[in-house]
DNA sequence: CCTTGTTAGTTACATTTTCAACTATTATCG
DNA sequence: CGATAATAGTTGAAAATGTAACTAACAAGG
């Protein structure tokens, strides 16, 4: 049995999305796991907060695409650290408006200023027609 | 406190890898998973053995940059369903060498045809030009 | 109102992943 | 040679994730 031989796991969109994103993800992780003991659900739910404002749960599932109950857990860590509060709503009381604490707000600017600058050593060895280019088609991918 | 305006999560490259990548995955999990029951992991396995030939876990796991348990388990599980069959070194009885089966190598033809219609796909919306920008800077992301 | 259906969020359980420790074998160097 | 280090691979426990079932509150139609 032959092998047909044009086909390329190297090049196998899937599977190198996988290890750019993986690299990418490791070299970030650092900064909010070593510095603040967090997963990467929970800084994304403090960004989310941190740049977007208040808003609930379900908006940050809707939003970032986690799924509830990682926003849930997510959510109670970042509570039990003091980084945000819950405010009950009172049209609805099943919801429950997300807000950072000023030691959220604290973490959030750290993390933001490294995010930034962790995405400027990422982006630099492309021009800045090819970082939009790939962003748009990231983007494409991701169906944003 | 006023947080800085010129964030925006969605250009944030470690994030738009990942929802690329996830949903990029998802899309093609379908085939190994639904039809084989296998993960991820195993399918890397299968595909490398497939395509690049007989090698060890060692090898296997430096060039999928796998760590070596999710190989060990891989493995494990494949040789279970008879898709590869370990054979002892001579020179060097710590290692062994991993080749597919008949069966595996069916397994392996099967998810790459899929493998390659998906990628037509994915790259779809892409023109020619585009899709080599984007793998070429993919790689240059995975350190590959 | 009151049954039925829907939604926000939590909890429990199974599956995966990760990390550290372990075995067996080979390599190195005094 | 013989002790020590390094390597291939496995295993067990802990952490994380995904799935499904659950609670509590709201919505809507009879």
């Amino acid at each position: 049995m032959r092998d047909e031989p044009d086909f390329d796991l190297k090049d196998f969109l899937p599977y190198l999305l996988n290890l750019a994103a993986e690299e990418a993800s490791l070299g970030f992780q650092v900064h909010y796991k070593t510095r603040y003991g967090m997963l990467r659900t929970e800084w994304r739910v403090l960004f989310h907060l941190g740049r977007y404002g208040e808003m609930t749960a379900k908006e940050i599932c809707d939003r970032a695409q986690l799924h509830k109950t990682v926003v849930s857990r997510a959510v109670a860590k970042l509570e039990a650290r003091r980084f945000l509060r819950r405010r009950e709503m009172a049209q609805d009381r099943r919801a429950e408006v997300l807000a950072l604490t000023d030691q959220g707000h604290a973490a959030y600017a750290e993390l933001r200023t490294q995010a930034q600058a962790y995405e400027a050593r990422l982006a630099a060895p492309f021009t800045a027609q090819e970082a939009a280019a790939l962003r748009k088609a990231l983007k494409l991918l991701a169906k944003l």
